[in-house]
DNA sequence: ATCCATTTGTGCGTATGTATC
DNA sequence: CGATACATACGCACAAATGGA
């Protein structure tokens, strides 16, 4: 194989791509150690030098991990979540949060306007799944990130979308710990959630505004 | 020599950061062709193979671009303006403009309530600015730009700043082209900024919100 | 059209450090 | 502790492309 170059990338750029490819489509899952690089380079039928370089560049944007004598791990799935997450590193909790928060609302109002049947489908999923889990708090975040994803797909915009991904693993810790916190019933947020829903069904991003501006001050 | 290394970064990665800070620092332009291997391996005391893998890092990246026999050139200033512009390839205008208004509107609101006084005198002026070039509108997108920019750094949250500034660089086509096809009064539409520029003076972000709505819809 | 200097591309060999068993 | 394997960095030599004389 391996002739079908351009030869407007360089060989090594080629083998990145393809490796890079690989890990975002989940070959090799985040946290798993990929194969050696004798045998990566056997696979894609290029020189170890080679093949090294294809691994520096990795490890430089972030995706994997090298551990001397150990071996290689993937450490991220794809560039775009790795570069928003040293993005956050560099502002104040406040101003992620501004983010996320002008995130829910545009997103709460392009799902109104541009929902499909399909995803009210999996939005009402989401909801039902939030509902059983209304007891026993502590598993009710997974669920909850579900319902919020559900609506994100809804909205129709891969920017927003992924920009809402980055931002939801990045604040996972602090939106559990202030769930827990809360000092509403876990009744009236599901009554929340309910209103916000049915608010995209009936296509009134007014009204949708409005449900995520008092979930947002839970 | 060179030992001050603390080990954890690799002699590449400590280099490649180095050269990449001076890219985003303007000591090297986009388009302009930066020094030979073999000059930037003298400069940073380092050895050729060294600073090819830094060179192939930051190719990879799409921060250089190298052209064998020839040199290597600057392609872009930083990596979160690289990646934003893949993503932004990746969606339809229409969703662009969607992430494009959610920022201006979130920008207005949160300037209207973070604005120091040196941030309102940086607004006035590129408002002055943009006052004065009415007539001739052929040079009003910069004012314009400027304009906006000011008040997308009185909003103080780096995230936002750099998502404008990515977005803002993508459409900048776009934006003048609609500009000179508006149907607008040139007088009407500074009417809009001013309002816009008091609302910000009196931290009202509700009046602010109204007043990018309007600039939106021209 | 040809040659030549410049510049990047590729491969090999070596020395030293470092993790793991 | 020593042995082994791998990582890191360096130096050299030659190939290939480019652009100008």
């Amino acid at each position: 194989m391996t002739t079908n170059q351009i030869k407007r990338y360089s060989l090594s750029q080629q083998v990145a791509d393809q490796l890079e490819s690989r890990i975002a489509d989940g070959v090799y899952a985040v946290g798993e150690k990929i194969p050696t690089e004798t045998e990566l380079a056997e696979m894609f039928d290029v020189s170890r030098n080679t093949l090294r370089e294809v691994i520096q560049c990795l490890t430089s944007v972030g995706i994997l991990e090298v551990r001397q004598g150990n071996g290689t791990y993937v450490r991220a799935t794809n560039r775009f979540h790795v570069y928003m997450k040293k993005e956050y590193e560099k502002v104040s909790l406040e101003n992620i949060l501004e983010v996320r928060n002008a995130l829910e609302i545009t997103i709460a109002q392009l799902a109104a306007k541009c929902r499909t049947e399909e995803d009210l489908t999996a939005i009402r999923q989401a909801l039902f799944q939030r509902q059983q889990n209304l007891s026993p708090i502590r598993e009710n975040t997974q669920a909850d990130v579900n319902f919020h994803m559900a609506i994100a797909q809804a909205c129709h915009n891969g920017i927003l979308l992924n920009l809402y991904l980055s931002i939801s693993s990045y604040l996972e810790d602090h939106i559990s710990k202030r769930q827990k916190a809360t000092t509403m019933e876990p009744l009236q947020i599901d009554q929340l959630h309910e209103e916000l829903y049915q608010s995209i069904v009936q296509q009134n991003d007014h009204q949708a505004l409005l449900c995520v501006q008092n979930i947002l001050k839970i």
